[in-house]
DNA sequence: AGTGAAACAGGCGATCG
DNA sequence: CGATCGCCTGTTTCACT
């Protein structure tokens, strides 16, 4: 979609920093690529302004915070048209952590947490299935995340 | 897996201003919930400690780093013990930032970044379908990741 | 656990090559 | 674009509660 020749070198020594560790000191960054911190400084802002950088997150556990149940959902729609009011009804569901619009199995495909099995079962029956537009589901839960990464700068 | 009696709402209120900001000043953090500075940064490195904060990130939008498209791959293994041996093997490959050990259609489930169709394509050829253990794939292309967000605190 | 002060360090804008 | 400078703000520790 994008073209990524605006970034150099430098771009990517920077991005590779601040992606595992958004809190790290721009001075520390500055120091590692023999820049100035005003230079980092300024690339960042660069890099937020191009929209290379979406923003920066504090990552939670969410076994931690009583999301014990993970599950991926395949979605098929009564008509492909109804995409656009489907998201805007799965966005309404805060357990909702990543919606795609898909080709191969199924027409949308979404990331979900829940509590539980139970409360899955429950957002799948009382909200998920009450979407006008949503013909069926399948359900693929997660019994283990192995690894969760971002992917590398070059 | 865990229990989460020991995050009080002092807590909660905390991880929802940090996560979907992690360079927010703790300071302002402090103004905002009306403790002192040294309050917030005490209870944050508890909240680490407790392995509720898994870390920080900067968020980067792939597509404008060279990775337009992204799928989910269903994988089939000969036999269920070969699990942890193809976590490894997976790993190993960047461009996979997800990988789970799941139940329903598939015993695996990944996601997967590459730069366009083609990469794909090679990523599976040359990479996926050499491993040990894999008995075969099936992929959902994301056409649009339609919103990707943080699993709201309470 | 939380506070406030103090010492230290980093952020960030202005201005100059 | 990057460097230097400088003020302002934030971070972190510590003694006290």
């Amino acid at each position: 979609m994008e073209s990524n020749l605006q970034i150099d070198s430098l771009d990517k020594k920077i991005l590779s920093m601040i992606t595992h560790n958004a809190r790290i000191p721009f001075l520390e960054v500055a120091r590692e690529c023999k820049v100035s911190g005003a230079a980092i400084h300024q690339r960042i802002q660069r890099l937020m302004n191009m929209g290379v950088i979406k923003g920066s997150e504090f990552i939670i556990n969410p076994s931690k915070i009583g999301y014990h149940t993970c599950a991926f959902m395949g979605i098929f729609l009564k008509k492909a048209s109804l995409f656009d009011k489907v998201v805007k009804m799965l966005e309404e569901i805060p357990e909702v952590v990543e919606c795609h619009y898909t080709t191969g199995e199924y027409a949308m495909f979404i990331k979900i947490f829940a509590k539980s099995n139970e409360h899955l079962k429950r957002i799948l029956h009382d909200k998920l299935q009450n979407i006008p537009g949503i013909s069926s589901t399948e359900t693929i839960i997660s019994l283990d995340e192995s690894f969760k990464r971002q992917l590398p700068i070059e």
